[in-house]
DNA sequence: CTTCCGGCCCGCG
DNA sequence: ACGCGGGCCGGAA
């Protein structure tokens, strides 16, 4: 019941939810523990390439933080990007997980 | 490094 | 139903 799996049907059964915010939340529950990727990317997968800040008004909203990992997304610089939940709490998250931070600076996959 | 502007979906008036 | 402004952005200047 805590598991991810039934957060997805939660997700898909909410007609509250757009099919762009189910897109983006699903693509954000794929994202493994201890690794980030960018706002685009989560845009990209979601089927909506260039929508990145959109997504970013997703998240913001996301009902089901942390266990939607939102926390795990930043910025396709590597930057920290935001948090509605406070910085202070996004890091300590990525911490949790294992990655160390410089600066506020993250390292992507590719 | 900072600033500026384009582009995208959603929420509210 | 329609329009306008905003935001956890991105990439160029």
């Amino acid at each position: 019941m805590g598991n991810k799996n039934s957060y997805k049907e939660q997700i898909a059964a909410n007609p509250r939810f757009t099919k762009f915010m189910k897109k983006v939340l699903f693509a954000v529950l794929d994202i493994p523990e201890g690794e980030v990727r960018p706002y685009a990317w989560v845009a990209q997968k979601s089927g909506y390439p260039g929508a990145a800040r959109a997504v970013g008004q997703v998240l913001k909203k996301n009902p089901y933080a942390p266990h939607v990992p939102c926390h795990r997304v930043v910025r396709s610089d590597g930057s920290i990007g935001g948090y509605s939940g406070g910085l202070e709490k996004k890091r300590a998250l990525l911490k949790k997980e294992g990655l160390e931070n410089e600066a506020d600076r993250y390292t992507l996959p590719s």
